[in-house]
DNA sequence: AGTTCTGCTGCAAACGTTTGTAGTCGCATG
DNA sequence: CATGCGACTACAAACGTTTGCAGCAGAACT
């Protein structure tokens, strides 16, 4: 029913190459037979067909993204960013969920495939010689984790942490919590070990607590065990789960940051908004999404490219941190009363 | 370099046409011949090619999904539940979006067009007759907004408009702000009508402010607008405003919902993070995304269906709306500090 | 005048599938 | 024994493009 290229070429009257080229070889074709053809395509609404085009030239034009959770404030800017970068560049991105499932991850990947020229891979899950069989199926660049031989973006979030503990170390911290991610995260593993490394370095103690899922709500649920911890202070994974936290502690009456301080990582649009608004390390996710893109499109034939690019991160202070029980430095200006009397309240 | 159908026909000894059936019409070949064909396929890490297939049998099995702002709130829980649905079915979903720009929505449809079988098309801010001509390309479904002679999805949103107000007259408002949302969206005019005659039925006044972009920043920068109006509530277009709007007035020093009651719509996940927690107007999102790729499956070939599902919404009270300074019901328990010297504060 | 070059266009093969039609074989039926 | 049937498989055309090659003017050299 649409029309096609060769009812283009009879109503103008050359031949189906001709009308091919007027479209994607402007050059190679007399301005005015290019005019007539154009102008009778654009009567019959003449538009090309991608997937035919893409099965004899080998380029669908389109990249795939896919993001562990599109409903994480984490991902809609690195979304936006690849999205408008590869719009500059003549590429449309497809974006897909897989709901943290590293099967449907998978299976995601597959079905992009065959239609698109490069999957955009973030936070994957899976495991590397899962990831690296993949690639072979079409060309991957992945985010927020390095897969050896594989082309990669990640954030130094390794810096991060240890900027957010020697933060809450100078603070007078000396017991601290970090609120553990999802099992398979390269970003949790990095964050825990540059945390652990920062803290006995520091002199203070870091108690891990996880793995958790990276939700709000998987936040609000360990505030019992952070309480039972008996620490001054957390560093949670990210953003959500930090405010999660807050929340649940506030619940009983907990206060942020006079009686635990809070830390969160990615600065996502949630961190301003919540009271008090939230200390976190800022992670530079449109970069990110930008970056990846480039590379992707870059050695866009040549696959096991192993290039990897690092992002810089920085520890954004705002109100959800203050001083605590062990004063070393800054002043002491806040009052900390005691932990107990809490405890009863735990069971809500 | 990846394995085609031709090399799996050669590997295994029989026609190609014999392992595209093999694939797609099990019961059509003979049952060891199919085994063979299977393993053969196995080794050779034979995927097919979507795009081929969609070529001649003009069905790709991918469905698009536009919406206008994917960092928005609302969106998430729409696009998750209209993936795993269409997974359900065989079907991928691809995820874009507009930046709120009716170029780009055209564009997007265009692109999508050739390469799925029909495109779910949210809070479209093009005009109906830009609509019904893309529709011509590809079928569409649109999604909170109602097009003459094509399926759509929307929400009751001027019944929940109305309980909304309603429920601000019966906490004793006279004088209630509608912070309305972005130009050509439908939603928005739904909102406005709606509201505009409960207040009247009510005896109450309204004053409508906007149109805005339908952001956070947005309402922010509404809030001296809404205290120069001299209301004591406000109805926002959505969550996001609504939140924004709060952040400014506490940043003024006025308190919500002790001097101005403030109500969003949407109930999105936001709602529920806020100090105080927001009273909103609760749509059925998830159950939107789930009705849209229905319809767009249902009648996949015979488009121009007329269909229109309309969803229920209602009011979802909080803590963010309370007695306003016309006692008419209710006990009314809080006090209500002068509204001035707070324009003092206002160039911050 | 002959040769080469340039600018343009047509021809036809190819991309990886699906599918209608026709063919083969064994077997039961009349 | 011819016929028909059922189960299976091969053949080839088609889907809508792109692109290497060849052809053909006319212009520009030698």
């Amino acid at each position: 029913m649409p029309a096609t290229i060769r009812d283009v070429a009879k109503a103008s009257g050359v031949h189906v190459s001709t009308v091919s080229r007027a479209f994607s070889a402007p050059q190679l074709v007399n301005a005015e037979t290019r005019a007539h053809v154009l102008a009778a395509a654009e009567v019959l609404g003449y538009r090309p067909n991608r997937a035919a085009r893409a099965l004899i030239t080998g380029r669908t034009h389109n990249i795939g993204l896919i993001v562990a959770d599109i409903a994480n404030p984490f991902f809609p800017p690195l979304i936006k960013a690849a999205e408008s970068h590869a719009r500059g560049r003549d590429y449309h991105v497809f974006v897909a969920d897989t709901n943290e499932d590293p099967g449907v991850e998978e299976e995601l990947v597959l079905a992009l495939a065959k239609q698109v020229d490069g999957v955009l891979l973030c936070s994957p899950r899976m495991s590397n010689t899962q990831i690296e069989q993949l690639s072979r199926e079409v060309p991957l660049v992945v985010v927020n984790r390095p897969v050896p031989g594989l082309p990669a973006v990640v954030m130094d979030v390794a810096q991060g942490a240890r900027l957010a503990v020697e933060h809450l170390v100078g603070l007078g911290h000396r017991e601290i919590a970090l609120l553990g991610g999802p099992r398979g995260s390269w970003t949790n593993r990095e964050i825990r070990r540059a945390s652990t490394l920062a803290a006995r370095t520091a002199g203070a103690e870091l108690v891990v607590l996880g793995p958790n899922a990276p939700t709000e709500e998987s936040g609000s649920a360990q505030a019992e065990a952070v309480l039972r911890a008996g620490v001054s202070a957390v560093l949670a994974y990210n953003d959500l789960m930090a405010v999660g936290l807050i929340d649940a502690l506030d619940h009983r009456g907990v206060k942020v940051p006079d009686q635990i301080s809070v830390v969160g990582i990615d600065d996502t649009a949630l961190s301003r908004r919540t009271r008090p608004m939230l200390t976190t390390v800022a992670t530079p996710t449109a970069a990110a999404g930008r970056a990846a893109v480039d590379m992707l499109l870059q050695h866009g034939d040549d696959r096991r490219t192993t290039a990897l690019v690092t992002l810089q991160t920085e520890l954004v202070i705002r109100d959800s941190s203050g001083p605590g029980p062990h004063r070393t430095a800054g002043p002491g200006r806040r009052q900390l009363p005691p932990l107990d009397g809490v405890a009863s309240e735990s069971r809500e």
